[in-house]
DNA sequence: GTGGTCTAGACCACA
DNA sequence: GTGGTCTAGACCACC
């Protein structure tokens, strides 16, 4: 049961808040954070990537009016049950149709060949970060 | 020789002067903007477009700072000569890097299996948007 | 602690925008400009000098492309950590050249002896502006 | 006789009018210019360099106000007879003063030694352009 | 609090 | 004709 890590590049152009949100979304969406598993609380999160608190509890907000987790008094904060559904695989393939597309636009421009393209990311993909 | 026509999205989330550095930037790189080409005016792209003359500056400002493309007096800006050397595959795979990085991340988070992913990578890749 | 102040003439033919781009540039590769130092916020060094802030923001985001300043989201600009290997001796004299030759081409031209030159150099590069 | 050969560069942030007119001057005020020694037509110049006519006239037009050249009918410009007296040295050394000033605050600021500086100076003031 | 983006308009310099 | 510079002001996003 290794605690739920967030992957935070500060300086990305993406804001530090989407970057928890989207991470959140797409392993409840994708199955890997069951319905009532435990998120790490605003302070650790803060504390361990040298962010801003605010900026945390602004993505756990977030993530709550979308209804992925739960507010539990006195425990922090957990995957709702009601979201425990995963989606199939279509769907899920759905979500991550807009970053392939735009990946494979870049490859194109860059006059990068497919498969090339396809076996840089077949490396990204065995890289786990952790 | 059809002039070089942007694509601009002004309702994109990502800034109008940056759509216009990253077109040029990638058709520079991959080769398909050859050194010495000349670039639509200032004040053309920005009626074309509906947009402020200094948006278009400010891109191309940024580009000129990145070496990409040069100014030259009462003429307008070109692609620079000093980058004329297409860049290598190596070069190319670098710029690549990120957004792969970022998309096999996704997958592996919504429990993609690399296979599905790049299957769907190859058919984004296929389409042309011509 | 002295913060960092700018060297700005209002009334000078250079750009107030490159006048900041430039000292900066210096003193980072130089090495004054330690990595990870605090710039001054676009606001503060806009009304210090009754200049417009899109002036100072102008010469921030150049900075930001040559690489030299980073920016930290919600915090400002910081003199960027990758930059933190000092230039070596060969890469700095590199960026003192074009001036260099440009000062011996109107040396000769003027008809001033190489020697005559030299010295005058040396007087000038011994009178700390302090 | 060799005949006038200007050193223009068209990228330099020195407007090409402005390279002209300096270089006459240092040349003229440094004696390498004799008074009645003619200068290369306009078209002349403007072919070589590859410029616009235009920028050459430009120049020969504020050297004819500066009393530096003078228009000789159905023959061209010829360096002014009443500017003969080529200067003395401390007068050419206040010209060439400014140049090396700065010079000097670049080396400075780039933490490079007067040493290093002045061997650099010399290699330069050595290599003729042509 | 930080910087970013865009607009509108004026003026300049260069070719 | 080209691009550059600066201003003033509005609005946004992030921390």
């Amino acid at each position: 049961m290794v605690p739920l890590q967030f992957d935070i590049n500060p300086s990305s152009s993406v804001p530090i808040y989407k970057q928890i949100v989207d991470q959140v979304q797409r392993m409840v969406l994708g199955g890997s954070l069951g319905a009532g598993t435990d998120l790490p609380s605003v302070r650790t999160v803060a504390s361990q990537h040298a962010i801003n608190p605010m900026t945390v509890s602004k993505a756990y907000s977030q993530l709550e009016v979308m209804g992925l987790i739960q507010r539990v008094r006195g425990q922090g904060m957990i995957v709702a049950t009601t979201s425990s559904k995963p989606k199939s695989l279509k769907q899920r393939l759905e979500l991550l149709r807009p970053i392939i597309c735009s990946a494979a636009a870049h490859a194109r421009e860059l006059d990068i060949s497919v498969e090339d393209a396809v076996k840089e990311f077949r490396d990204q993909y065995g890289e786990e970060t952790k």
